[in-house]
DNA sequence: CTGAAAGCGCTTACAG
DNA sequence: CTGAAAGCGCTTACAG
């Protein structure tokens, strides 16, 4: 149980503790090799493993990085977390995940608690309600990466789907299969949280661009348990939209849901279509038709913007990164 | 960007350091509401906030615990850590996710980097190739909790899955339902991974407790990307199984791609049942008949053991909690 | 009711 | 080529 120090390993040596730490941090100039001989034995012998708070209080950093999840019921989340978990550990780093829920007041928290644990660095998927701190972590030069939405005005590297780009895409290829009266549904626009927002301006303006009509009752955004209600009341309308596009992963699911419920085949009674690739979408009957974010390469690139960020190396004009939706076709539409 | 310390609000409050620290733990006995006042005023007007790194050097302990997982592409495993991570935030405690990928290695590699951050304590579903490694822990008295997995021989708290219990309500739902030649598929058996070794062991003892014959090609056990082959191998035979039970999730997957591929229509021509229940199983056509695991109490559990150990209140007495199946009954078998 | 001092386990100029 | 000393930002007996 006693744990063994750097001292103990001196002792052992019969050198002191600088010589000890140089010898752990690779820095053997000078080094006699016997006196790295000694030292490597001591080491092994007493079983030392140095402690890396001590190290990280005395240097001042931690080799840890923080992201907060908006809500990692997402697949898309969570595919985005293993990849920057990826890149971190490839560069000796650790990540802690934590999880906002979509609530503020917890982002908030866990922003404190992150920072009191002296995370070198946050990437994070943004509510949009705390943007004073936000701010105030920016003036800090607090090393800050946002993924998957943003807030109008920090100044930070932004990692972004194009959301635009892949409405036009999903109305274009409805369109194409003779689709002409498309739905969207969407989670709650409350929050004016970004992919939301920007899908549905981006359907609008694909509909426009395509010259098809826009009826607003096929436009619908709200909370997720409320979906099915919603949807419900959509496909009973007399002239039911032909096809339905889901707005993300879990908008899709109940979506599915209430297809099933009503009995509606898709894609003879209505076509579907849906952002986010999911893995089931390949083997679901019928298989769905997806516009895929590339999700292992956005987690990536936000962690290498914080990386960059914290090593200081790279310049610190921030941009925002704008990553290309791919079409997965398939037999919802 | 300078960072505020205890030394400058004490200096602003004029008083001591050990006062300061007294009022931010909540010692004060016989403090001045004067001084907390000041104390308080001198907080927030420099914005100060600890640094946990100083106070877990200090204090040798880190509110931290880390969690091993084997293989995060299971939900199975998103699942517990999640239950793991409410509970750990709601007690105070950060927590800090690796996954070994299967990988005794990095399984090594993880544990050593989680000690060097000193973290509290440790819950692993375990690979089974470090158990001196895992021994060498308990001699510690080094908090330790087992998911998923045991291994023979360390004594630890085990939170485990009542596999053999699941496997006899999987065979007597089939059963009930007429079907008698029943197969299996599970994951690779390599490595004696305990569910899969219980599952497997547990289908065969249902199969005779119920008087139903086993039929040595229905049992097949494989790496993921090679199930299919097995399979189709197996519905190409002459007499195929009448039903399949998928060994978890991953498994599933697999079954499913192949029945589309080959075209079976589930449960016309073959039923399905399978351990471990997914989002999708709800609403997929045909709605999957699953074996749920309770994963957000046994993540729970194994959180509460392991900050009982961590809390040093509780006896040492390790014990092996198995966690009931529950059928979720639906329309593929 | 409050403060001075030691110490947690490292690293890092600096001296020799 | 190696060591003595200071210090990272806290907490905690102990003294008064």
């Amino acid at each position: 149980m006693k744990k063994v120090t750097m001292a103990d390993v001196s002792r052992q040596a019969g050198v002191s503790k600088s010589t000890v730490s140089q010898y752990l941090n690779g820095r053997f100039n000078y080094m006699s090799s016997e006196t790295k001989d000694r030292i490597q034995r001591s080491i092994e012998e007493l079983g030392y493993s140095p402690n890396s708070v001590a190290r990280s209080l005395r240097q001042k950093k931690t080799k840890t990085i923080g992201v907060i999840v908006a809500n990692i019921l997402h697949d898309f989340s969570t595919q985005v977390v293993r990849a920057i978990e990826d890149y971190c550990h490839a560069c000796g780093f650790t990540v802690i995940i934590c999880n906002a829920d979509d609530q503020p007041d917890k982002e908030r928290h866990y922003i404190d608690m992150l920072r009191a644990k002296q995370v070198d660095g946050l990437i994070v998927f943004p509510t949009n309600a705390n943007s004073e701190l936000f701010q105030g972590l920016v003036k800090e030069n607090y090393p800050l990466v946002f993924i998957d939405r943003f807030i109008e005005g920090v100044r930070v590297n932004n990692v972004l789907f194009d959301n635009k780009k892949a409405m036009s895409l999903a109305v274009q290829t409805l369109r194409g299969k003779g689709y002409e009266r498309i739905g969207l549904v969407t989670a709650s626009l409350e929050g004016a949280i970004t992919p939301r927002q920007e899908r549905r301006d981006g359907f609008m303006a694909a509909m426009e661009e395509q010259g098809l009509p826009i009826h607003d009752e096929y436009i619908q955004s709200s909370n997720i348990d409320q979906i099915k209600d919603v949807l419900a009341d959509m496909l009973q309308s007399t002239e039911r939209p032909e096809a339905i596009i889901a707005g993300n992963d879990r908008v899709l699911q109940e979506v599915l849901k209430t297809m099933k419920q009503n009995d509606i085949d898709v894609p003879k009674e209505i076509g579907l279509l849906t952002i986010d690739d999911v893995t089931f979408a390949e083997f679901y009957n019928p298989a769905i038709t997806a516009i895929a974010q590339p999700t292992y390469e956005m987690g990536r690139k936000a962690a290498e913007l914080l990386l960059e960020e914290i090593d200081g190396t790279k310049g610190s004009k921030k941009q925002t990164y704008r990553f290309e939706p791919s079409l997965q076709l398939r037999h919802s539409c």
